[in-house]
RNA sequence: GGCCGAGUAGCUCAGUCGGUAGAGCAGGGGAUUGAAAAUCCCCGUGUCGGCGGUUCGAUUCCGUCCUCGGCCA
């Protein structure tokens, strides 16, 4: 695998609306790139136009990976993400391609860089026997049980944090140890070779906000409304479930069972939207030797082009 | 033109029997190990519409003006 490494992973990172994708298939047509989809929401089938799907057209143009994989009633992870993701970066560069990661789902970036402790599974009868076990006793008492257990993981967790307490009291079920004890241990291997990371981000908050108030708009001519409702019309899909849960699905879903006007669930999509860019922005500053580029720039393409010489 | 109601945080509104005010939403910051577009934590000074008056002290009471609703002409 060595000579092959000499290939560069891309990775262009940045925050919903960013236009991450626009820049990655102007690139597609100067060098010899796959693109891997780095998107939780993109993973799923009929999930088009509110994840921002590339089109079918492009999709059939220029290589694309990790999009339409699962079925919106099952559930994507970081582990599944970083288990599909290396082989195919390497198969990737097997081919004399490069590798152009795309997205802005900043976990699986991480679960890809540096790997995942080797925890157990997650197991869905099991989450929903803690679930009621917390309807009946309260979560402070399931965080109380997780202090007596693993004290260190508990003390990080605020008492409301219902998602990793639960995972935390999964983990110690499943495995009969503690977080802290795999945490303690080494990970599994992440990404090797050289990698550069390109970040896309507009100058200013505001700009960002106009663009994403834009792009839902844009949606919703595109049919987004439609395309939540046939999703909902399949019967077999609910609010609880990771896809749904989506930006954008959600409010639209919510819209669709009467809780509010269409535009009343369109402004509180925009400001989902928002939120969610303003944590993929968090993650970002986080990120070391991100190289920064402004969507707005005249020369974007020479300047992301320049970056990958 | 007359009468009534309302003008308080970016928005929707509470509230102060006179001691300069607080919720929700929006917004900002942070966390983030198999749900992550998820989940969770922290952050509230704003001429209380303007100008006068009463008062030790007015956002609160009084007068007047302005704006927006509604009703009557």
């Amino acid at each position: 695998m060595g000579a092959k490494t000499d290939i560069p992973v891309v990775f262009l990172m940045g925050p919903t609306a960013s236009g991450k994708t626009g820049l990655s298939l102007a690139l597609a047509e100067h060098l010899p790139v796959e693109i891997i989809s780095v998107d939780s929401a993109q993973v799923y089938r009929g999930m088009d136009i509110g994840s921002a799907k590339p089109d079918a057209a492009t999709l059939a143009k220029v290589p694309h990976h990790l999009i339409d994989l699962l079925d919106p009633s099952e559930a994507y992870s970081a582990a599944r993400f970083r288990d599909d993701a290396l082989p195919l970066i390497a198969a990737i560069r097997e081919r004399g391609k490069i590798p152009l990661l795309v997205g802005g789902t900043m976990l699986y970036y991480r679960a890809l860089q540096y790997g995942l402790s080797d925890l157990p599974a997650a197991d869905p009868v099991l989450r929903s026997r803690i679930e009621a076990r917390a309807l009946v006793e309260g979560w402070p008492a399931l965080h109380a049980e997780l202090a007596v257990k693993d004290p260190v993981t508990a003390a990080r967790l605020h008492p409301n944090d219902q998602q990793r307490i639960q995972r935390a009291l999964e983990i110690i079920e499943l495995s009969g140890r503690s977080p802290t004890e795999f945490y303690a241990q080494a990970k599994t291997h992440g990404l090797a070779g050289k990698l550069i990371k390109i970040g896309l981000n507009p100058a200013s908050r505001e700009e960002l906000h106009e663009r994403i108030a834009l792009r839902f708009h844009q949606m919703m001519r595109e049919g987004f409304l439609e395309e939540v409702a046939k999703l909902k019309a399949r019967g077999d899909l609910n609010i609880e479930l990771p896809s749904i849960r989506a930006v954008g699905y959600r409010q639209l879903w919510e819209h669709l069972d009467g809780r509010d006007s269409l535009a009343d669930a369109t402004e509180r999509g925009i400001a989902a939207t928002r939120q969610f860019a303003k944590r993929q922005i968090t993650w970002l500053r986080s990120e070391t030797a991100v190289q920064w580029l402004d969507p707005a720039s005249d020369n974007l393409l020479n300047e992301a082009l320049q970056l990958l010489k």
